[in-house]
DNA sequence: CAAGTGCCTTTATC
DNA sequence: AGATAAAGGCACT
């Protein structure tokens, strides 16, 4: 099956998927192998041309945010010509509409961690807790439930390489098992809301939280600041700051939570509501530098 | 090849 | 409030 693009939908499915969102996506040959909504398909792009196997067209337009008006959102955030570079050189780059549990997971894994690294500890995570499925010659994993990684053992969980993370995922799972917590129910209320709901897990501070609003809840005024970002920041946008800021923020290596505030806001607020795309593009765009 | 540095940070403690 | 340290271990140079 396939989808044709056009030129109404700017799309470059490598991009989306080698960015840093997610990270259960395998290229073999020149399909990509993966595994949404516990269903293993795979895709391929050719120009104009999405094609599919395995998958309804709906989950793959939904899956791939097709229905966002990509345009329109690159002309709302191109604001100078830092962003406009990004923006001209990666146009297609989409964020994804992920699992939000399983973007949860993978995000209080990721603190800390190169992105090589927190793409072996979610394989061994599903290849150990998900259930098998296979997909032509390929066997992949569903991502395990929240009741199946709150039944699992610390040092199970520490197997898969999370280090001191695994007590984090191992209470955070617990915690949506919980009756009355609605991960999906945070799509429904306001960006505050929500990432109030969501620092209050185990393992989940600003930036996690951040991450799983933009790429599974729908939150696309969310900003992100990593260490990537800050970089951006203070290259770039540094003039936006008052000079001690910016002075502190170059000697410190890591962000304070207040820190972290204002660069997250000074995003969203320069940017827009579709924050959240501007952050993404800038982030593969220093990423790519280096 | 060894050793050092960096990694899409959060939490605990003072 | 704000500063400081500690927390796996892998990947890259």
């Amino acid at each position: 099956m396939k989808i044709k693009l056009g030129l109404s939908t700017p799309f470059n499915l490598n991009f989306a998927l080698c960015c840093g969102q997610t990270f259960r996506w395998d290229k073999r040959g020149d399909w990509w192998y993966g595994v949404s909504a516990d269903k293993a398909f795979k895709v391929r792009q050719d120009g104009e041309e999405l094609e599919f196997e395995n998958v309804e067209r709906d989950i793959v337009r939904r899956y791939f945010r097709l229905d966002d008006d990509l345009r329109t959102i690159l002309v709302q955030i191109t604001k100078d010509k830092h962003i406009e570079r990004a923006v001209n050189e990666f146009s297609g780059l989409r964020i994804l509409r992920q699992d939000p549990w399983e973007c949860l997971i993978s995000y209080i894994c990721a603190t800390y961690k190169s992105i090589p690294a927190i793409k072996h500890m979610l394989h061994k995570l599903s290849r150990k807790f998900g259930l098998k499925t296979s997909l032509d010659e390929y066997n992949l994993y569903t991502f395990p439930t929240p009741k199946r990684l709150s039944e699992a053992g610390v040092s199970e969980l520490m197997a898969c390489g999370l280090g001191y993370r695994a007590k984090y995922v191992s209470k955070t799972a617990k915690i949506v098992c919980e009756n009355g917590f609605e991960l999906e129910g945070l799509k429904k209320v306001d960006y505050d809301e929500a990432k109030k709901t969501l620092v209050a897990l185990p393992g989940v501070g600003p930036k996690v939280a951040d991450c799983v609003l933009l790429f599974s809840l729908e939150k696309l005024e969310a900003f992100p600041v990593d260490v990537w970002m800050k970089r951006v920041m203070l290259r770039y946008y540094a003039k936006h700051f008052s000079r001690e800021f910016v002075k502190r923020l170059s000697d410190e290596e890591s962000l304070s939570n207040s820190d972290y505030g204002k660069l997250n806001a000074f995003g969203r607020g320069y940017f827009g509501k579709y924050a959240g795309y501007a952050q993404e593009y800038l982030y593969h765009c220093a990423r790519m530098q280096r």
